[in-house]
DNA sequence: AATCATGAGTTGATATGACAACACGTAAGG
DNA sequence: CCTTACGTGTTGTCATATCAACTCATGATT
């Protein structure tokens, strides 16, 4: 993006009273909230209703089934959340009996969690509903659509991180 | 998308133990809630520390600059926040003496809400120093991948809604 | 052996956003 | 005129996510 100005002014509208403010339809940082409240707040309800889980929990489930015996520490940094919520989280989910704790080696600050079986059950029939939505939520989308929305996606995710 | 087993295939992962899940890099949804969180920690971060107002309330700034006179359930309903949320901020903005509150017409439920000078000036100052944080958020995005990126959340966006 | 630095994980407090219920007022219908 | 339906806005409560501070334990340094 060489000229800076020009792109500053793209994401800007003029209002009829002369002043400049973010465009909603142009600036893709306020569309990435507003499409991510929706989703998120459809999926709680979802979640919640069909399974009485939280979406932070269902996250967790996939995060074990990815990297079983991560700790809290890896988590927090997978996924993108703060430490204390995962921590919140795993504690929740052992409540439930979803997941078990280990210590890993002999040092007790550095646990290894893994789902039960109740667990992993869990998480194979939220995956089915998660899917089906997913479907729907694509709807429209051509197979190079998606693949541009995830790459961008990424990129805007790595800008984010440097 | 034709064949939705293929695409539902398409968004899994195998792990190393046989058990399916969601893949954290080519679910578009799960890139849209990662990038989302991480631009919303950062958002909340740089506007706490520079001009002590969270992100909620720097978007009703710029809701209010885009439709003066504005109600809590227009707003809710323009920038996808529950009213109950909107009807906060607002109340927040009112004490910091950003913003005023007339009722419309003869109806008191009616409120009309507006940004105060300093209102306005606090928008432009803190404007300018998100444009400039987009610029970095942006970098390395041709003009072809932001129209894209813009067009496939909206397109997302208006999936979620319908 | 003692001290210090560092990291893992937990907990308290807070901001954000949602859900539900409610008070209130207007408009419509009988 | 009375009743009902509906929408606006507010408030209580809860889930999510963060920030900060803390406890605890290990490894490094002296």
């Amino acid at each position: 993006m060489a000229d800076h100005d020009h792109w500053q002014k793209f994401f800007l509208v003029e209002t009829a009273e002369g002043a400049q403010t973010l465009s909603f339809s142009r600036t893709p940082t306020v569309l990435l909230t507003f499409a991510a409240n929706l989703f998120t707040r459809q999926s709680a309800a979802a979640l919640t209703k069909q399974f009485d889980i939280g979406a932070m929990d269902w996250r967790m489930l996939v995060m074990l089934t990815r990297h079983p015996g991560a700790s809290v520490a890896l988590s927090a940094e997978t996924i993108g959340i703060d430490k204390a919520a995962v921590s919140r989280s795993l504690s929740r989910l052992l409540d439930k009996k979803l997941v078990t704790c280990i210590a890993q080696d002999r040092d007790p600050r550095r646990k290894q969690w893994k789902l039960t079986k109740k667990g992993r059950d869990l998480h194979d029939d939220i995956l089915v509903v998660v899917l089906s939505r997913l479907r729907k939520q694509l709807d429209g989308f051509t197979e190079a659509d998606i693949l541009d929305l995830s790459r961008l996606l990424e990129k805007l995710h790595k800008n984010l991180q440097a």
